[in-house]
DNA sequence: AACTATTAATAATT
DNA sequence: TAATTATTAATAGTT
């Protein structure tokens, strides 16, 4: 399509090149933009001439960063991977770490079992048998260390009550108090212990199925109750 | 160019506008090729038909990784951005899971008990217990299962054993037997009873520290014992 | 950059 | 679905 046929190798005179590469850019872009539009499809089309001048079209119901990611999925070639390569591995050596951490603690939850050996059975009841000393010991350390806490508190209310009532009767039947913010044990301290102590004493009560979701061991429920 | 003019506009009917898209894929193609080669330019070609079906032109002396890389510093859009950020949350996201899940472990072992609440240490201490017991009953199901079939094997073994007594009773002195491979109870399956049973036995041994190490229970060191 | 002779692409048809 | 062909579109060489 000229004035005479061309065979299609390297133009050699460096202006006929450049020529060359104007018209026939304009001519792809114009392609590139009817292919959009008669058929709908979405085309990404970027060239660089020879002396290092860039063009791009791009179909306006797209983007390039679209087309690239699509271009990824389609061909099976990831473009990021050789980049961030070890942020892949340790992104994928994460994940499997987590499947087994989440595993671990199915089977510590008693689920899962199946796949186990007889050995690995024991040492699975006998670490869970450990454990389970170990919180118990804990709890009651908890417990009777705010039992200590209340026990004080108490103690420490009786003291200011006895003292209010000796200073009342001490002074006359008339209803006004002197009493103020004199640093003393205050009454506001003091009622918090109906909070702990219903918390204290919940223990008791225990639900058949503990509901475990999260990291919660089901004291949401249990707070409930 | 053909058999009349036609608008750029969509082509309504679906087969033409494939019939279309295939024709001019196969013409855009070949532009893309003859200009890289005419006037050494590098060319990316990237495109989606309507129906999703993919095609690509890379100029041969470059890929498509290094004509992105290049539209990135020409174009000033940092295409790997994005990505990056998302990997880097998500990275982010699964070490922080990752530390929970471990902390949960750390708990379900009887350590880092220091933060938990009253009802957090009852939750957990219920939800070990219970654990403790499906374990158990699991493994005294394996036990069952595991004792039943050795007691299988040895009842046949005895039988076994008794026919040949019988047989040999029955024969000369001589030494020869013409005992051959009859298909009864053989002797390697019955003998593979003596591993299975000091597996059996051993869970009466218990060490006094369970070195739990991954998800193997310690049961390494048990089977070493 | 514009022109135009010529080839190349392709729309309609088979 | 794949060839054929009449026609338009692209462009090589020229001005």
């Amino acid at each position: 399509m000229g004035r005479g046929k061309i065979e299609i190798k390297r133009i050699e005179n460096p202006t006929n090149r450049q020529v060359t590469y104007s018209k026939r850019r304009g001519g792809i872009l114009k392609k590139a933009r009817e292919l959009t539009v008669l058929c709908d499809a979405e085309v990404s089309l970027i060239m660089f001439s020879g002396t290092g001048k860039f063009s791009e079209y791009c179909s306006p119901t797209t983007s390039t960063k679209k087309i690239f990611d699509r271009y990824q999925q389609v061909s099976g070639i990831n473009l990021w991977n050789s980049h961030y390569e070890k942020m892949q591995n340790h992104l994928n050596k994460l994940k499997d770490d987590n499947n087994k951490l989440r595993r671990e603690i199915r089977q510590r939850m008693g689920e899962d079992l199946n796949d186990l050996e007889i050995d690995e059975l024991r040492g699975l009841e006998q670490n869970l048998d450990n454990s389970l000393k170990i919180v118990r010991e804990r709890k009651y350390h908890v417990i009777n260390t705010q039992t200590e806490t209340y026990k004080k508190k108490l103690r420490s209310l009786h003291e200011s009550h006895a003292n209010l009532v000796r200073a009342l009767e001490g002074k006359d039947d008339n209803g006004d108090c002197a009493l103020g913010d004199n640093g003393g044990p205050d009454y506001e301290t003091a009622l918090g212990w109906a909070n702990g102590g219903s918390q204290m004493f919940a223990f008791c009560i225990q639900p058949c199925q503990p509901n475990l979701q999260e990291t919660s061991y089901g004291s949401h429920d249990l707070r409930l109750a």
